[in-house]
DNA sequence: TTGACATATTCCTATATAGGAATATTATGG
DNA sequence: CCATAATATTCCTATATAGGAATATGTCAA
C-alpha cells in the first residue's frame, strides 16, 4: 500500500511545507484571492492552486466567488486535531521535566515486575 | 517531484496514523522494547520496526540496546516544532471568536486599498 | 464577439512509500 | 555450538504524489 493520500487528513496535509506556508499567509484571517496568494509565497500559480485544492479538501481553508476571482479564506478550527494530538506531548518542552521524570519514575513503581533494570550495558545508537 | 519522504522532518513522519498510535503508546516517557510496543499497538512486528526506524531518523525516538532488546523512548522535544507551526492558529478554536475578527478588521483598516469590497455576489463552494 | 485576465485542470515523470511475506541479524542460555 | 528469542532488513507491488508545461475553463469589459 502507497502513502496515505493527502487530502486523507490534515495532518496528511499540512506535511507539506508549501502547503503550511500558503496557510501561513492565510494566517490572519482574511481571504485573499488566488494571485495574491501566489505573489506571497512566489510559486506559479498552478501550483498554489493544487496546494489550495488540497487544502480545501481537508476543509482548512474554504472558497467564495467573487468575480473572476476566487477568495481562500483560513478556517483554522480544521487544524484543531493537529493541535489536540500534539498538545499531548507539550510537557516534554515546556520546563516541567522535574514533573515528567517523577511521572514516569511513579509507572515504573506501579509496574511491579522488570526488576531487571540493573543491566546497564546500555548503548547509544 | 515525489513527495517528500517521511524522514524528511517531523510533519511528514506524524503524518502516519500508526506512527502517531506508536508514539501515543510512548508518551508516558518509559522506554519500551519493540515486543511492547508490538503488543500494544496490534501491528505486525516488522512494521512496527519500520515505523520506529522512521520516527528515529527524525529524532522523535531515541533508542537503547538492552541485551537481545531495544528499548524505544519517546523524544518528545522534537515534536515542538509541530506545536510551534499549529499554536499559531490556536485563535481559532479557542472561544475567542471576537478577536479574531477585530484583529481581521483591524488589517482591513491598515490596508488603505481595495476598497472594492462592495462586490457582494459571492458564491459559497 | 473578442481579448485579456484569473484560476483550474490535464499530462507527464521520477520518486517514495506502506504493508505483507520471507529472511537475515544479533544476542542469550545451556 | 545450537536452538530460540528479539529485532531489523530485503523484496515486492500498488499507489499517490509534486512539480513543470501546456492547456482548458470561466469571467469581465468594451
Amino acid at each position: 500500500m502507497a502513502r496515505a493520500a493527502t487530502t486523507l487528513d490534515v495532518f496528511n496535509a499540512v506535511a507539506e511545507p508549501r502547503r503550511r506556508e500558503i496557510l501561513d499567509v492565510l494566517g490572519d484571517g482574511r481571504e485573499r484571492a488566488v494571485s495574491e496568494v501566489v505573489e506571497a509565497v512566489g510559486m506559479p500559480q498552478p501550483s498554489v492552486s493544487k496546494h489550495l485544492s488540497v487544502l480545501l479538501k481537508v476543509g482548512v481553508v474554504t472558497v467564495t466567488r467573487n468575480g473572476q476571482m476566487r477568495m481562500y479564506r483560513l478556517n483554522g478550527s480544521n487544524l484543531k486535531p493537529v493541535h489536540d494530538w500534539v498538545k499531548t506531548f507539550e510537557q516534554y518542552w515546556s520546563h516541567q521535566i522535574d514533573r515528567i521524570k517523577e511521572r514516569a519514575e511513579q509507572k515504573m513503581r506501579d509496574h511491579k515486575k522488570q526488576a531487571d533494570n540493573q543491566a546497564d550495558n546500555k548503548e547509544e545508537v
